[in-house]
DNA sequence: AACCATCACAACCGCCGTGAT
DNA sequence: GATCACGGCGGTTGTGATGGT
């Protein structure tokens, strides 16, 4: 017998080891990563397990485009705070701060570029340096090298979708976001939460094969019979395999 | 149809803060 | 107080998907 064991698996993670994490993680809560690595048998480091669970399994993930209201927020946001993006990510539920990072250097990278054309070089038009001033972690964001002008600056903010909510004032904004902090954000999971689908529609994307699905029917019925009647994870897995094949025939 | 550019997303890496010993 | 292990965060990279030429 080889012993692969020891070698720490990277890349991509497959729906069996999704499924593993996800039943180490309801036993053992979403802390100790290191644990859960360990014992899951996943050759993976805890960080990674982490990761993989905060940006994709948690339950209260949010999938989907950004919402005018949501892009708006991460502007003003990232306009007040930089890219503390885990802090931001916490005023938008169901948002992941790498969901955000990411969405951020794509759009806004866009956005900026946009703008940067629109105001010719040679215009220079006073970089009005508004409320950007604050904002010094935008020195690491992508275009923060658009002729020093910020994304902020030239009061625009032209982003589309936004300007049909000229209505919107941030008293509004910040109304949202204290009421959605009240709400639902980062209510800490313990193993007795039971963090199914209540106040979560969330929908994954690979779930949308049917597999995942009899998967996630099989670990949200887990609930009640949990304390009780604790899967194995073999006998999850071959629960999973089984459901997979007959699925798909 | 083939190629290229861009987008969107997942994942890794390194650093830092914090708690335990 | 020093050290270590772990978790969290931000930056970065890799890759598949998509759209345009």
């Amino acid at each position: 017998m080889k012993m692969v064991h020891d070698e720490v698996r990277k890349g991509p993670w497959t729906e069996q080891e999704d499924v593993l994490l996800l039943n180490f993680v309801r036993l053992f809560g979403h802390r100790r990563w290191d644990f859960i690595a360990k014992v899951s048998g996943l050759n993976r480091t805890g960080k990674s397990c982490r990761l993989r669970w905060v940006n994709y399994l948690h339950p209260g993930l949010k999938r989907g485009k950004m919402t005018p209201h949501e892009e708006r927020l991460v502007l003003e946001l990232h306009a007040k705070w930089g890219n503390r993006w885990s802090r931001i990510a916490r005023k938008l539920p169901g948002r992941t701060d790498n969901e955000i990072k990411n969405y951020w250097r794509t759009h806004m990278r866009k956005k900026a570029q946009e703008k940067k054309q629109a105001i010719s070089p040679s215009s220079s038009s006073s970089n009005c340096h508004s409320s950007s001033s604050t904002v010094t972690a935008v020195d690491s964001s992508p275009f923060s090298d658009a002729g020093k002008v910020s994304f902020y600056d030239t009061g625009g903010l032209h982003m589309e979708g936004l300007e049909d909510e000229k209505g919107y004032s941030m008293d509004d904004i910040w109304k949202d976001i204290d009421m959605s902090e009240e709400n639902s954000i980062i209510k800490p999971l313990s193993l007795s939460d039971n963090y199914s689908e209540q106040g979560c529609n969330f929908s994954c994307p690979s779930m949308a094969s049917p597999s995942w699905e009899y998967c996630w029917d099989l670990l949200w019925k887990m609930d009640d019979e949990e304390s009780k009647m604790i899967f194995t994870t073999n006998q999850l897995v071959s629960r999973y395999e089984y459901g997979k094949t007959s699925l798909t025939g």
